[in-house]
DNA sequence: CTGAAAGCGCTTACAG
DNA sequence: CTGAAAGCGCTTACAG
C-alpha cells in the first residue's frame, strides 16, 4: 500500500482508468452525486480506490468548489480551561461532520484580530467560529465578509451573527438561589465589568427576590490572575462576604488561591459557587459547585449552524446546570 | 473596500489588469520570486493589490505548489494544562513563520488515529506536528507519507523522526536534589509507567546519588484523576512519605485535591514537586513548585524543524527548570 | 448512465 | 525584465 504513494501520488486520473471509467464517474461515486452512477460501475470504483490507496486532494477540491471542508477557530486564548475544553468540543463535533479546524489565538498583540480573520478566508475556510469577544469593526468585516459564522460560549446573543450560548441570567440566579437556601444572605459577586454579563443580573434577581441586599460586587478579568486578585481584595476590605459567586471556575480558583494564602477557609468562612463546570473545577480543594454548560451540545449547535446556515441570525440558548459539590457547604458526595 | 469582493472575489488577474501587467509578475512580486521585477512595476503591483483588496487564494497556491502553508497538529487531548499550553505556543509559533494550524485530538474512540493522519496530510499540511505518543504503526505510517514531522513533548526521542524535548532525567534529578535539600529523605515518585520515562530514572539518580534509599514507585495515568487516585493510594496505605516528585503539575494537582480532602497538609505533612509549569501550577494552595518545560522555545524549534528539514532524524533537547514555590517547603515569594 | 472538456486561481519553466 | 501558457487535481454543466 505504501508503495504507490511513494513516487507521485496518486490522482483521481489513476483511479479512473484502473476502473476503466472517467474523472468524472469516479467524483460522481466520492460524492454521491450529482449524478447516479449504476451499481456495479460504482463498486469498481470503489474498488480501485481501496487498491490504489486513493485520497482525494482537499486542496483541488476546495480551489474547485470554493471552499474547504474546514473551519476557522477564532479564539482568545486556547489555554484557559474553559475554551480549552470548549476548542475540544468544537473539534470532536467539526470532526464528526467531516470538518477540520483551523485554530487562530487572538491574543497574539502583534498582529490585529481583523487580519487573522482575513488570513483565514483566504484559507477558504467553509465557516467561521468565534468563541471571542469582537469589536465592532471586527464584527462588521466578518458580517460583510457573507461567510457562515457563529458565535460561540460569550455574553449573550451578537447583534448579526449566529451564536450559541448559555442563560446565564438563569444560571446565576439557581447558583445564588442555592446559596440562599444553605442560609448565606451575604452574598458577593465577582465577574468581569462587561455590563452585557448577564450573571450578574441573575445574582442581583435572585437577591431580589429574596429581598435580601445586594451583596459586594468585584469587577476583575476574567483569567486565574483576576480571581486571585479579587480574593485578596475581599481578605484585605475586611468585609468578608459569606458567600460568592465567581463568574468562571478560572476565577474561582484563583480566589481559592488567594483564600488558602490567607488562611480564609471555603466553605466555612466562604462558601463559593462558580460557573463553567470545567474538569479543573473538580480538581481543587474543596471541590467547585459550578453551573456547568453543556459544551458538546453547544459545539454540535454551532457546527450545525455553520453547515446548514438558516436565514436571519439566530441565536440558541442552552441551559446550564447546578453541579453541587464541596465549596458551597454541601457535603462531599461521590466524585 | 468591502464592496469590491462582495460579489466574486478579487483574483490575481484582476490585480494584473489593474496594474497593467501579466498575471506572473503579480506572483513574482508577492512571492519575492522567483524572478526578479522592476521596482516600479512592483510598485505599481503593491498599488494594486492595496486598491483592489486583493488576497491570495489558498487552496490554489496549495494545489500549485503540492502543500499548504499549513501545519496539522496531532494531539491526544487539547484540554490538559501542559497540552492546552503547547498548542498555544505552537500556534504562536506557526502565525509567526505564517503558517496556519489545523488541530486533531486524537482521543475520539470512533476514529483510528492513523485516519486522521491521512486525513491531514489529503488537505495538503506542509507538516506534521506530533504532540502525543504513537504506535509503531502510527509512526512507519508517518515516516512512509515522507512529510515533514516532529515529535514534540514527549518522553524522549523518537526513532527515526525529529524530535523537540527536555532533559526529563535531569529536571527530575534537580527536582529530588531540592528536596533532598530540604531535608527530605522518604521521597516517592509518582508518574506513568512508561519505562521510557526518564523522569523516574532522574529520581532514583538523585536518590541513589545522595545515598538515600528509593522511595515509594507509583505508577498512574497523567490526569487529574491518576493524580487523585494516586494521592489517595498514599493517604490509604498509611505509609506517608515526606515528599513526592510528580511527573507532571496535572498529577500534583489531582493529589493535592486527594490531600486536601483528607487533610494531609502540604507541605507540612508531605512535600511536593512536579513538572511541566504550567500556569495551573501556580494556582492552587500550596502553589506548585515545579521545573518548567520552556515551551514558546520548544514551539518555535518545531516549527523550525519543519520549515527547514535537515537530513537524517534529529532530536533538540532543552532543560527544564525549577520554579521555586511554596509547595516543596519554600518560603513564600512574589507570585 | 457515462464522457469530454472547461474552469477554479495559483506557480513556474520556457521563450522572448 | 516581462508574457503566454501549461499544469496542479478536483467539480460539474453540457452533450451524448
Amino acid at each position: 500500500m505504501a508503495d504507490e504513494r511513494r513516487s507521485r501520488s496518486v490522482t483521481r486520473a489513476d483511479v479512473a482508468r484502473y476502473a476503466g471509467v472517467s474523472t468524472a464517474v469516479v467524483s460522481y461515486v466520492l460524492n454521491d452525486g450529482p449524478k447516479r452512477v449504476a451499481p456495479l460501475t460504482k463498486e469498481r470504483v470503489l474498488d480501485a480506490v481501496r487498491v490504489l490507496g486513493y485520497r482525494p486532494n482537499a486542496a483541488a477540491r476546495a480551489l474547485s468548489m470554493g471552499s474547504a471542508d474546514m473551519f476557522g477557530l477564532l479564539v482568545h486564548d486556547n489555554r484557559s480551561p474553559f475554551f480549552a475544553e470548549l476548542c475540544h468540543a468544537l473539534d470532536q463535533a467539526s470532526a464528526d461532520r467531516g470538518r477540520s479546524l483551523l485554530i487562530v489565538n487572538s491574543d497574539r498583540t502583534q498582529v490585529a484580530t481583523s487580519e487573522q480573520i482575513r488570513d483565514l478566508v483566504s484559507r477558504q475556510i467553509g465557516g467561521l467560529i468565534i468563541a471571542d469577544v469582537l469589536t465592532a469593526g471586527e464584527q462588521g468585516l466578518v458580517e460583510s465578509l457573507r461567510i457562515p459564522s457563529v458565535v460561540i460560549g460569550q455574553f449573550g446573543e451578537t447583534e448579526g451573527l449566529h451564536g450559541v450560548g448559555v442563560d446565564f441570567c438563569a444560571g446565576a440566579r439557581v447558583a445564588v438561589e442555592h446559596l440562599i437556601g444553605h442560609g448565606y444572605h451575604d452574598i458577593a459577586f465577582v465577574g468581569s465589568a462587561a455590563r452585557y454579563d448577564e450573571r450578574e443580573r441573575g445574582w442581583s434577581e435572585a437577591l431580589a427576590a429574596a429581598r435580601l441586599p445586594l451583596g459586594q460586587l468585584l469587577h476583575t478579568p476574567f483569567s486565574y490572575q483576576g480571581g486571585y486578585e479579587a480574593g485578596m481584595r475581599l481578605v484585605q476590605g475586611g468585609r468578608m462576604p459569606r458567600a460568592v459567586l465567581a463568574a468562571s471556575d478560572q476565577i474561582a480558583i484563583g480566589m481559592l488561591t488567594a483564600f488558602g494564602e490567607r488562611g480564609v477557609r471555603v466553605p466555612d468562612d466562604v462558601a463559593i459557587v462558580s460557573f463553567d463546570g470545567t474538569v479543573s473545577a473538580d480538581y481543587v480543594w474543596p471541590r467547585l459547585t459550578t453551573a456547568m454548560q453543556p459544551l458538546q451540545r453547544m459545539a454540535d449547535a454551532a457546527v450545525q449552524a455553520l453547515i446548514e446556515p438558516t436565514e436571519g441570525p439566530s441565536y440558541q440558548e442552552f441551559s446550564a446546570q447546578l453541579r453541587l459539590r464541596e465549596s458551597c457547604g454541601c457535603p462531599p458526595a461521590g466524585s
